[in-house]
RNA sequence: UCCUCCUUAGCUCAGUUGGUUAGAGCACCUGACUGUUAAUCAGGGGGUCCCAGGUUCAAGCCCUGGAGGGGGAGCCA
């Protein structure tokens, strides 16, 4: 391991007395004489003192806002009041100059908008370190729920020929001559021609491998990156993100319910004790950022937001009830919705505001969806007209986990794939799990950046992700 | 993809009814000061007013087209 203490363990250990080393980027240089240096362990800069008598001007002027140093000195107790420590430095080496003219980064505030267009600096910035940092924390916490919980991690393919799973416009993975594509005696593009002999994509879910692995290892879950060539141009979509998806045997739907909801809560809390100084810079930020916004129209603070969530039963309700919620509303009442609500409707932006926004306040699982809106392989239950879907819905994102208990009836699932127009012939595999020891099974996706937005309150999908791909975007 | 708003200095923004040499704060440079907390004070440099056309004696401002970005919607996680 390296002999160099990390700012954050400084801040822990607090070796009053002790020569140390550390090393990081100059946030800003004040007085000629105090260097808030940053090295990314934590939000926190840590104050180096400068005897500026003691050191070359010439080397002092290169120490500026972006620089990259190494310092040693004797830690001491601070004389300011905005830390508890400092360091008396003795000995400083510049690794990395920044012509300050030239370096974007000031200190002070930037838009997030400009940030985004130097998104290769911006892990340079206090909120974007309390981002990935928690982004981190929140990953390993899925990790370590589904270990300690017997699940085992499994790796979906990100190559697929199935473009069967329905979830929207897929990335075509080729290696044919673009100028001189082979076309069949139709017309069309010869895939056989190409790498794998079909035709292939990116993956746009990981769910139906993820089944395939469950009938056999019981409790599964994958996180990986998925694809989606949609062009979807919000603040919560991506071309390239990253899900979770557990995929549970003998699990039905109230079991997939209090899974998701637990899984939730946990890694939460997680955050909740793992990164609370980045969480508190965020919920600073989110405050700062609410109060020019009418007082109507503001969210509940970060913390305050976070711990509503671990510490409450989520709102759990049938597409019926929810139907009948906007029926009843006031809202539909004054005729306030912009789209029509009857049963059969697939729930709208607007809708899902108010159940979750409005009327609940609070995390919400709508179950039982029209089969007719649904992914084909979701169980028909026996009304034969719903289905045993789940969607979690949260205040200020929307939809953040889908799932649904699995058909594992072979004929019904048949049935649904002819009635979908899906071709049999592709998913004979899937359909062999039913064929050969089926049961019953459930799981849901959970969007992992929309999760990450959630927890650190951050408005647009893009500032939570270091580099983001989206339509017509594919720099760094 | 649709609706809508925006684009002026490195950043954030002002710019009146179309009228002389386009401004401010921050950043940067120079100097002063030196226990500061986005240090302070004085001075200085810095502009393809997003791009291409058009109207006009005159366009940052008006018109047409395009590009980029924000917000909302659809699709969805």
């Amino acid at each position: 391991m390296k002999n160099e203490i990390s700012i954050a363990d400084l801040y822990k250990i607090q070796p009053i007395g002790r020569e140390i080393t550390i090393s990081g980027w100059v946030r800003t240089f004040r007085s000629n004489r105090f260097i808030a240096l940053n090295d990314g362990s934590t939000a926190a800069n840590f104050q180096c003192v400068v005897d500026f008598e003691k050191f070359e001007d010439s080397l002092l002027k290169r120490i500026t806002t972006g620089s990259c140093v190494r310092v040693k000195g004797i830690v001491t107790k601070s004389l300011g009041k905005g830390q508890p420590i400092e360091l008396q430095v003795q000995t400083i080496e510049i690794l990395g100059d920044s012509d300050a003219e030239k370096y974007p980064l000031q200190p002070k505030k930037h838009s997030l908008e400009f940030l985004r267009e130097i998104a290769h600096l911006r892990p340079r910035t206090t909120t974007f370190g309390a981002i990935f940092r928690i982004r981190h924390h929140l990953a390993f916490a899925i990790h370590e729920y589904f270990n300690k919980n017997g699940f085992f991690y499994i790796h979906s393919p990100i190559i697929t020929a199935s473009d069967a799973e329905g979830a929207g416009e897929m990335f075509n993975v080729s290696v044919l001559d673009k100028r001189n594509i082979p076309l069949t005696e139709n017309g069309e593009v010869d895939y056989s021609k190409d790498f794998f002999g079909k035709e292939a994509n990116l993956t746009v879910s990981g769910q139906l491998e993820a089944e395939l692995l469950a009938m056999g290892l019981g409790k599964v879950y994958t996180f990986g990156p998925t694809f989606r060539a949609e062009n979807s141009n919000t603040a919560r979509h991506l071309a390239e993100f990253w899900m979770i998806e557990p995929e549970m045997a003998f699990y039905e739907l109230k079991d997939n319910m209090d899974l998701a909801e637990d899984f939730l809560k946990y890694i939460i809390k997680y955050a909740l004790t793992h990164a609370a100084d980045d969480l508190a810079i965020l919920d600073q930020r989110l405050a700062e950022e609410e109060k020019s916004k009418p007082a109507d129209q503001r969210s509940m603070p970060l913390l305050e937001k976070l711990k509503f969530v671990t510490e409450n039963a989520f709102q759990r309700i049938t597409y019926t009830e929810a139907i009948d919620i906007l029926l009843q509303s006031p809202y539909h009442k004054k005729k306030k919705f912009q789209f029509p609500v009857e049963w059969g409707i697939d729930l709208q932006s607007e809708h899902e505001r108010y159940l979750v926004e409005k009327h609940f306040n609070s995390p919400v699982i709508i179950t039982d969806y029209p089969a007719a809106i649904k992914a084909f392989y979701m169980r028909l239950n026996d009304d034969g007209k719903t289905v045993r879907a789940m969607d979690i819905l949260v205040p200020g994102i929307g939809e953040i986990v889908g799932g649904s208990q699995r058909e594992e009836r072979y004929d019904v699932l048949l049935s649904k794939i002819r009635q979908f127009g899906i071709s049999e012939e592709s998913l004979w595999w899937y359909l062999d799990t039913r064929r050969f020891g089926t049961c019953p099974h459930s799981g849901f996706g959970l969007g992992f950046e929309r999760l990450v937005q959630f927890v650190t309150g951050m408005s647009n999908i893009r500032d939570v992700i270091p580099f983001p791909r989206t339509p017509g975007n594919c720099e760094f």
